[in-house]
DNA sequence: AAGTTTCATTGACACAGATCAAAGGGGTAC
DNA sequence: GTACCCCTTTGATCTGTGTCAATGAAACTT
């Protein structure tokens, strides 16, 4: 399906690109939040490098054996789960800072396939190494478990959203979700560039891509949004808002 | 909304119903998996008691300090978020074996709630001496990485049943799933007791009760089930099987 | 044991979103 | 630079599920 298939076949590991933790900038984000210079250089030392995907790569696909966690560096991920029948549930987005490939842990397979929207870096983390480390430094293991924590939390989000919003709300949430997270990540809260497709989009939030696009064109048609094609403009952040909590509150 | 506000007052801990993993029958489902008998004498000196729940009783809600996970010895439980809007989404169904308040690691709150659907009973595992623990017994920490990952793998498969699934394929997944946890535990794979009302089934799978009774209906029509309020026996496995696959397979 | 409340079932109808279809625009690859 | 293909938009129609409503059956409460 994809021309670029090839491309996945050997995955490319730069090790020479490796950047120490307390170098990068996404340290506040990421695996290595809240540990000290000395314990966060021997984090690094088990960091494996460094990998580059180009758009349209596979980080890892459902099948595979599970060896290691991935802290998205630069770029934009998506995840998603498919089925025999051909059924396709994107799962997730990740951007930098976030943690990829938890899935793996529980059969030591991954379950789903983790594929790069545009050009994009991740650390490895080897898992294993990664145990053996966090059973040394209680403010690495805690925090690990954290970010597993998150994740569950997070997906019990997505359920609330798929299983009681209409279309128009879960857009709204969806735009507010990619808001805050750019905003965390020092970039405008308003004006962004959408990775994914409407198609994705769509698969993330439960919708065919035509409902997408017809709820952008409503937004934009009210003056919420400014829309052309994957570029957004949110004009009225507020009014977004009350998307999500219908006025007046239906009692049920 | 519940007559017995009042019994979730006092949590009543009875340490005195304390039994050991080493005797629980439980043991090769829950957290103790695969330990020795030593190390599982050293979990059980962690665990702080069992507390008992009747039916209706909260064993903890959103917003309540997070302290420890639950793992659940006999019973039945559903967890559920809830928004200021009154949205209500059940996240999940729990039976013995299975553990309780994982949501709340992240940020040390819980941000769900946890329901007995039938008198219950807990184990209390506090989590700040079950990170001790586990930092000096390998294969108890890499276990609890494993049951967290599978809560997030399983949360996927939610998400793709609500994303993707219509009404009877969600709950024929629903009858399987059931089926299959009981048949784990000892249980007919084809005859048990739902504890839950259809409506919380309904939220579940992100449907209304009213689809719910119908979609049963169908099935028992069809001869697949048999269905008397809360009790079912599933008669046609195989055939619940296939609407999970569409027989042709659509291409998309 | 009777009364009350909650839960389940079923029908009629409405509507949000899916499906089918067609056209235009933009990005990518060569 | 150009051609092709994928992505997006928009319209028309269909349909699965929600909504509203009423009845009946269980399960608690007292």
């Amino acid at each position: 399906m994809h021309a670029n298939v090839k491309q996945n076949v050997v995955p490319l590991i730069t090790p020479g690109l490796k950047l120490a933790c307390s170098q990068c900038n996404l340290r506040e984000l990421c695996l290595p939040f809240g540990l000290s210079e000395d314990d966060m250089s021997r984090l690094d030392n088990l960091i494996g490098g460094a990998r580059k995907l180009k758009r349209g790569q596979h980080l890892y696909r459902a099948g595979d054996v599970f060896e290691s966690i991935f802290a998205v560096k630069a770029g934009f991920f998506k995840t998603d789960v498919l089925t025999e029948d051909g059924r396709d549930q994107v799962t997730g987005f990740q951007m930098a800072g976030e943690i990829l490939g938890m899935d793996g842990i529980s059969t030591e397979v991954h379950t789903c396939n983790a594929v790069a929207l545009e050009d994009s870096e991740v650390c490895l983390i080897p898992f294993t190494e990664l145990e053996m480390l966090s059973s040394e430094i209680r403010s690495l293991q805690h925090h690990l478990h954290k970010v597993m924590s998150r994740e569950i939390v997070r997906d019990h989000g997505v359920m609330m959203l798929l299983g009681t919003m209409r279309a128009e709300e879960r857009l709204a949430a969806f735009l507010l979700n990619l808001s805050q997270r750019f905003t965390a990540r020092g970039y405008s809260p308003t004006e962004f560039h959408l990775r994914m497709t409407r198609e994705e989009i769509g698969s993330y939030l439960g919708l065919k891509l035509e409902t997408v696009s017809r709820a952008f064109s409503r937004f934009q048609d009210e003056g919420m949004i400014a829309v052309q094609q994957k570029h957004i403009r949110i004009l009225d952040i507020p009014r977004l808002k009350t998307l999500l909590a219908p006025p007046d509150g239906r009692i049920r």
